[in-house]
DNA sequence: ATCCAGGACG
DNA sequence: CGTCCTGGAT
């Protein structure tokens, strides 16, 4: 048998029965896609839900406040892929009259949409024939072929690329891709793949060598940098401070609690004194450290240390941010903040339960 | 505690 | 090629 049939034939009674896999639409592809693209499949399905919830179609994506939308995908990461959303969406309105692009050439015009992307919305919605190679799929044809190269290096990709293109099925290309991808994520898994119940182990040729452990092979990261960052919630009367930081780079248009990097020498206190006096011209006293979290980014890992403070003077100036807003501790979920704080925001709302409690 | 998985973009 | 995030496995 081919590796298109034993492929395909496993797919029609294995797949995953998922929520984008229910009547089809290109915009529906596309919003599953982006959400899937370096995110976890269980962690998608419930924002999937409450994004088309949301934002049905084109138009309300397009027209929508993007403080909603980062609201809508806060906790997903990856930020920029939500703006991204929205400028395609524009586009797709204004350059192609509403009507969802069909071939992966003009996909790939679309902000956020790259090569798996397009060729996975082109595939399964239109069916043109161009495979779509995502990390499942690497790590499938590494060890298919017995590629022995790593897989990080773009002349590898490119090889498995063209691979991947030859074995595409002509009648199915879009099942085909994503019964590739099924196999990657369901059997031909990273650590222990499930070789004796693999469709397509007969054609593997690191199963026929015994080196499916070894594949695909992959080059060792280079060491992170840790820094410790300082983080004031700001307390005056009621209320509390957050900054909306800049739309672009590292969490972007996302709020959070001024602070900022501890220097050399400088005690955590200092720190979180002086960033906030950088950031919003204000004069605080730092009191008691409230809770220290740990976080982990791609290039970096921080540990952000929370401080209550008391305002003291000054008036608040937006000098590293778009916008600084005194807010109910109650009312901080109306705001989209980042992992890391959002366990800042806990904390101070599990503090918020003594004092209320005291009043009966 | 540490490592790993997972696409797009300037 | 460095920058973007979080969850899950080990």
């Amino acid at each position: 048998m081919s590796i298109e049939k034993d492929l395909l034939s496993w797919f029609l009674l294995n797949k995953r029965d998922l929520p984008w896999r229910k009547k089809r639409t290109p915009y529906k592809i596309w919003v599953s896609e982006i959400m899937l693209q370096q995110t976890q499949v269980a962690t998608v399905i419930p924002y999937y839900e409450r994004f088309l919830n949301a934002f049905p179609n084109l138009e309300s994506l397009a027209n929508a406040d993007i403080n909603k939308l980062m609201k809508i995908w806060e906790g997903l990461g990856y930020y920029t892929r939500v703006k991204n959303m929205q400028e395609a969406a524009k586009t797709i309105l204004q350059k192609h009259n509403g009507v969802f692009p069909s071939k992966k050439t003009e996909l790939l015009q679309l902000k956020g949409i790259g090569d798996y992307t397009a060729a996975i919305i082109a595939s399964i919605a239109f069916k043109e024939h161009c495979a779509a190679v995502d990390g499942n799929v690497l790590r499938v044809i590494s060890r298919l072929n017995a590629i022995n190269a790593p897989i990080q290096l773009n002349t590898t990709k490119q090889t498995i690329r063209i691979v991947a293109q030859e074995l595409l099925s002509l009648e199915h290309p879009g099942e085909f891709n994503e019964a590739m991808m099924e196999v990657g994520a369901l059997i031909c898994k990273p650590k222990n793949p499930t070789c004796d119940i693999c469709p397509i182990s007969l054609h593997c040729q690191a199963y026929k060598k015994g080196l499916e452990h070894k594949l695909p092979v992959k080059l060792k990261r280079a060491e992170i940098p840790h820094y410790h960052i300082a983080a004031g919630v700001i307390y005056k009367d009621d209320f509390v401070l957050i900054a909306l930081r800049p739309a672009n780079g590292l969490l972007g248009n996302l709020w959070e609690f001024p602070g900022g990097k501890q220097q050399q020498g400088e005690s955590l206190e200092d720190c979180c004194k002086r960033e906030i006096f950088e950031e919003t011209g204000l004069h605080v006293n730092v009191l008691e450290k409230l809770i220290s979290v740990k976080h982990a980014y791609t290039h970096f890992k921080i540990t952000l240390h929370a401080y209550r403070c008391n305002y003291i003077s000054g008036s608040p100036e937006p000098r590293a941010s778009q916008a600084l807003k005194w807010v109910r501790i109650e009312d901080l979920t109306s705001y989209a903040f980042p992992k890391a704080n959002k366990k800042i925001i806990e904390k101070l709302q599990l503090a918020q339960f003594p004092t209320t409690l005291t009043l009966f």
